[in-house]
DNA sequence: CTTTATCTACGAAATTAATCGTATAACGGA
DNA sequence: TCCGTTATACGATTAATTTCGTAGATAAAG
């Protein structure tokens, strides 16, 4: 585990788009944000930078328009911050959380069958699936 | 849905304790807080005021001991915490936030049959399983 | 009745997050 | 070459959060 990290609110959603797009500018980020809510260029850019001087996003400099990507990793940040929720709110029991998850929210047949696909796996690890 | 809640980090601190002992007073939640990490009593005190503003708590005033109780509910609470958690970061997938979670998690068998058990009860409603 | 401990109230500092305006440099087309 | 567009840099402001010191009131102990 090599850094902890605590991304905020924004950094988090800037986070959101360099994972699925892969490394950006900072226009192309910021159009993506503002499909979501309003927030100005400078804005975005600013926190960018700031995530920069963090550690937690890498730019590269050599052209006009530096191109950002993110150092850390998308399932190693999401584990952390699931593993954070979950001993906050729910005493660190990871069966409670997802009890609580699937009981209240809507989930289709075919995502429940994905989870039991998953449990069962993880019961039974050698019996192989043929997963991937 | 009443009211939008959005507790901050030392906000949830002190709802979980009242969740979890009932109404309490401030001395009771601060020696809570204090075996988890340092806080000073007056900081308790003061967010639990300023909590009690907002409407999170209400206290009963009567005895120079003031007894604070959560107004907002645990459950509903969490549901919301979890809905924007999975929003945020899964992009509404409830099934992937779950997926996650269970792949890095350790879990106890137990723990993933009564997970199994819920879906079920899910995905076949009326099929009574004598739940409550 | 004093003294000491315990409460609440209040104010204010310290931190952190988020936002944006302005300055300045570079690029690109007319 | 000149102008409008697009970048980054930087500073400053605002708002929210967290923290705690101090004052004043009340209870409890001696």
């Amino acid at each position: 585990m090599p850094q902890k990290i605590k991304p905020t609110e924004a950094e988090l959603e800037i986070l959101q788009v360099l994972w699925t797009y892969g490394p950006s500018n900072v226009r192309f980020v910021n159009d993506k944000l503002k499909s979501e809510r309003n927030v100005g260029y400078t804005t975005t850019l600013k926190v960018m930078q700031i995530m920069t001087e963090k550690g937690i996003l890498e730019r590269d400099v050599n052209s006009r328009t530096h191109i950002y990507k993110a150092v850390v990793e998308e399932r190693e940040t999401k584990n952390q911050l699931i593993d954070k929720f979950i001993s906050t709110l729910f005493g660190g029991s990871t069966s409670g959380m997802v009890l609580q998850a699937l009981g209240n929210q809507k989930c289709s047949t075919k995502e429940l069958n994905e989870i039991k696909k998953l449990i069962d796996n993880i019961e039974n690890p050698d019996q192989n699936g043929t997963d991937k």
